[in-house]
DNA sequence: GTCTATATAATGATAGAC
DNA sequence: GTCTATCATTATATAGAC
């Protein structure tokens, strides 16, 4: 049963919603079966090296998420920065479904997750501290400043998600949008 | 082989250690055995509930260190609030291995964690959140202030405890303590 | 491309000797 | 309080039929 024909994106979206709710270690085939609707058997067709593959999958598809839905928007020169920053932080809300679930980048970091995966989790935070580097200085942030802002935006949704998610309350994360509005 | 009579406390730190560096899931018996010099069955002896037990037991000692060497000293009344704050940060500082090692919070929130152990894990966090809130007001800062100082504090922490692994860069953390030690 | 069946190793956990 | 031996269960992974 599931899905009856699933579309490559389609599988790694449920494997992120996975891998985001239980870490690379805690997800199991078993579930990622259950999950998807395959049989343990068949997910091997798909990625022939295991859940390592999966996981290395999953982050590169991840990063192409944050080239096509962060990266492009945010250097969208046409449109002016602050509407650019506003539009970020909304997909960042919907993605994070408003400080509800953790980031990928937060749950692929233990240390049994594999080298390459890591690799790709790094290249991902590069990507967004470069983006939001560009954008403060479309906000006429010098280099500087635009380096320490984009640094703090970071911070400032990692610490948030890890701290609403440890007292149940998703206000934190909310609140921290509003701030990381107001420091460009 | 390994220590050779192990105290409770040294138990419970290198519980810590592990728990701190594979999560709840990734850490398992055999691993614990490994670092404690334990068979699997004496594990039992100490923790008859087994993982569970051992996860809970870590997050209360964390909480009662949070209580001695962070609480006590943050509300220690007869020295400045700067000193304390330094104090505070130092203590952190050396408990993360200057920005090197993950927070057990971070670690303990993945979903298959016992819920009585994400229990704990709240209350140390509402603990560290009334810490630098009660700081704050000995700054002479209003309450509303005094709650916003403490969340980012406690979001600047954790935050750059992850972009910091992620990127291999411990100074991104280091640069946040500077940050926090300012907010105040 | 998916399945059933299976192999092999590791998991958490227990019994009982010392 | 620690051990050896063992348990049932689950883990990742593969073989081969359809």
């Amino acid at each position: 049963m599931g899905a009856l024909i699933l579309g490559r994106n389609e599988m790694l979206a449920i494997l992120l919603k996975e891998f985001r709710a239980l870490g690379f270690q805690g997800l199991s085939l078993s579930r990622i079966a259950e999950a998807t609707g395959l049989g343990k058997a068949s997910l091997y067709h798909h990625f022939p090296k295991g859940k390592d593959e999966m996981a290395l999958q999953v982050m590169k598809f991840v990063k192409d998420w944050i080239q096509s839905e962060i990266l492009i928007p945010i250097n969208d020169k046409e449109i002016p920065p602050k509407k650019r920053l506003s539009h970020v932080l909304k997909t960042l809300d919907q993605f994070y479904e408003k400080g509800a679930t953790a980031c990928v980048i937060e749950m692929m970091l233990a240390g049994d997750v594999p080298p390459s995966v890591k690799g790709i989790v790094k290249e991902c935070v590069e990507d967004l501290r470069e983006g939001f580097i560009s954008l403060g200085k479309d906000f006429g942030l010098s280099n500087d400043e635009a380096k320490k802002i984009a640094e703090q935006t970071l911070i400032g949704i990692q610490g948030s998600l890890i701290i609403s998610r440890s007292l149940n309350d998703v206000g934190v994360f909310k609140r921290q949008i509003k701030i990381i509005e107001n420091y460009f």
